[in-house]
DNA sequence: TTTAGCACTCCTTTCGATTGAGTGCTAACG
DNA sequence: CGTTAGCACTCAATCGAAAGGAGTGCTAAA
């Protein structure tokens, strides 16, 4: 348990460094006003929470940098969570008025807002389509062999591929399994589909049995290709203002993850409800270990959504992120729910 | 007009410093086997390529390296195309018998390929919507007030926009009007589909006449959507491996030009037929103004559909990446004709 | 015309010397 | 006994001089 004192102290050494990318020494803590000891007193203590692993020293004849232990500490116990600017507020009424039609668009400008009142990176994992319900079906011939597979959500989500016909099979058959299929699964959740699919439909097919399950097969899998879909980066080279990371081969490895999609989704379909930040080797991917990630998750009526997240160096400014994300993602359940009902 | 020795030194001036990235001293040249002059004679001739601005001097006890006039000279006169290894045909040969179902997979993938083949960043224009026919249009209603607009090419390709319903329109007039128009419209070239709907559709509307102007100004609307989706970047990081770049300043203006889709887009849609080189400031976009610039279009039965290039710096491999580009360029134009026909 | 020789330039590397921010320790102070 | 002033010590960063070396330009000879 640490001394209110050294709380100031840590709390302060993490808030100087935070701002200035440079090891923090006594004197400078002892000149803020709200410090009231000399910087040999300051010092003592420094050398005791060395001791206890929150500070570093990068060398004998340094000030101390926080560890990553130090900004545990920070975060768990002494961040203040700093309330947004007017200016900031603006930005937010501002986009929320805006009423964007596509999801999709949204989702970008929420990742586009996120970077640009940050400076990091912001990256949005959006909602999976399973939790949307079926609006239309839809299935176009494109000539003999193929055709496009359409799914409309209510979301007004479009999602396509392009399908083989399953091999002597008329397009006057196919448009009456089409419009079966519409009949009796127009508002079944998608994470549904593929059971009631089987249940509702396969009994009335008669001698296409056997092509059709061919065909539902294929359209299934139009549901399946969204999963890198789901991700949006913005402000990527953001990164590339900090001086931690003013080394190209520092930051060649986590420019390289923003395109690998894949990894994203993983790393954030990993995230827990509600706020999250993880610091440093806390993050499972290693490209990122000397960065900080802050996430948080939107929901409606309970059901996880997705995550809105910030990437920025472990000196990081914690207290305005957290406080961002965490209106943010609020309002962005709101606008959801709007879509989803 | 140059003599054969000066273009020989410069030829070899050239290639030595798109492989090295250092000044090349007299010594260098004279000592590689297909030079038979001493360093002495070297020097003097280089002297003159100075004063005819095809050499620079970075600073005047340093070897010479080629300026841009000199690059545009090597480009136009000098460069030996490389025929492709083994192993780069390989890569072509497989990656074009695997057959992607959708385009923008294909080309996102011509992208990747081309990016990992070079080692330079990739981006790829692909062709215009305007450039397909109508195959289906469909508007699923999301409900009272709005729904989705689906257009359907005969190339597989689907763009899709929410829309709000005319108000007083009754859902079924609303499918009267889609009937008509499917019938009416399908294998139009969507570039005429504008002046079409007028001329074929408007006559037989009834009532609706001036819900349906409202109408159809959205349906256009969904196909002008497109314009930045018609990019695709790949191994945009690959800039950060090259030594003239080491320096996070320089890159960073060029990493933020791939995010800028509308950039790029009027960037490539500028480039001519054929194959262009665009050396450092010949490129209107002053991000790139330490950067060439090679594209290749590609085109079918004359006419353009969009453009494959290369950037990297100045220095590049102008005859790998040229007769790399020149045969993909045509490769992709055959696979383009498949869907289009 | 070519080339060997040589003085000269100037970047780069190296190596102390210096500087200065910051520490740890000790002893004095309230 | 906690706090602080004083002081010696450490070590990265900065600076400058010296050395090294790659490369040039010029001149004169082959």
């Amino acid at each position: 348990m640490l001394s209110e004192r050294q709380k100031l102290i840590l709390s302060t050494i993490v808030d100087d460094y935070i701002r200035s990318a440079e090891p923090v020494g006594s004197r400078t803590i002892s000149k803020r006003s709200d410090v009231g000891f000399s910087p040999a007193t300051i010092r003592n203590e420094m050398s005791d929470l060395e001791e206890l692993g929150f500070l570093e020293q990068p060398h004998t004849s340094a000030g101390r940098i926080p560890s990553h232990k130090g900004y545990r500490y920070y975060v768990d116990h002494l961040v203040k969570l700093g309330s947004l600017s007017v200016k900031e507020l603006d930005v937010l009424k501002l986009f929320f008025a805006e009423r964007l039609q596509e999801m999709e668009h949204m989702i970008q400008h929420v990742a586009t807002v996120l970077s640009s009142l940050t400076n990091y990176t912001s990256i949005v994992l959006g909602p999976e389509l399973l939790n949307t319900t079926l609006k239309h079906l839809q299935i176009v011939p494109l000539n003999d062999t193929s055709a496009v597979a359409i799914i409309v959500t209510n979301t007004g989500h479009v999602e396509n591929k392009i399908i083989a016909i399953p091999e002597g099979m008329p397009v006057g058959e196919l448009e009456r399994i089409v419009n079966l299929m519409n009949a009796r699964l127009s508002g079944v959740p998608l994470i549904h589909f593929k059971s009631r699919l089987h249940s509702e439909v396969s009994s009335e097919l008669g001698k296409y049995v056997s092509k059709y399950e061919e065909l539902t097969r294929m359209i299934e899998s139009t549901l399946q290709s969204d999963e890198e879909d789901r991700i949006f980066v913005s402000g990527s080279t953001n990164m590339l203002t900090q001086p931690e990371f003013k080394d190209v081969d520092k930051v060649k490895g986590i420019l390289d993850l923003f395109d690998e999609a894949h990894t994203l989704v993983k790393l954030f379909s990993a995230a827990p409800r509600g706020i999250q930040v993880r610091i440093g080797t806390e993050n499972s991917v290693e490209a990122i270990n000397n960065c900080s990630l802050i996430t948080a998750s939107y929901s409606i009526d309970g059901q996880l959504l997705g995550t809105v997240g910030i990437l920025g160096p472990t000196r990081m400014e914690y207290g305005k992120v957290i406080s961002l994300l965490d209106h943010l993602s609020k309002d962005m359940a709101l606008m959801m729910a709007r879509w989803y009902k």
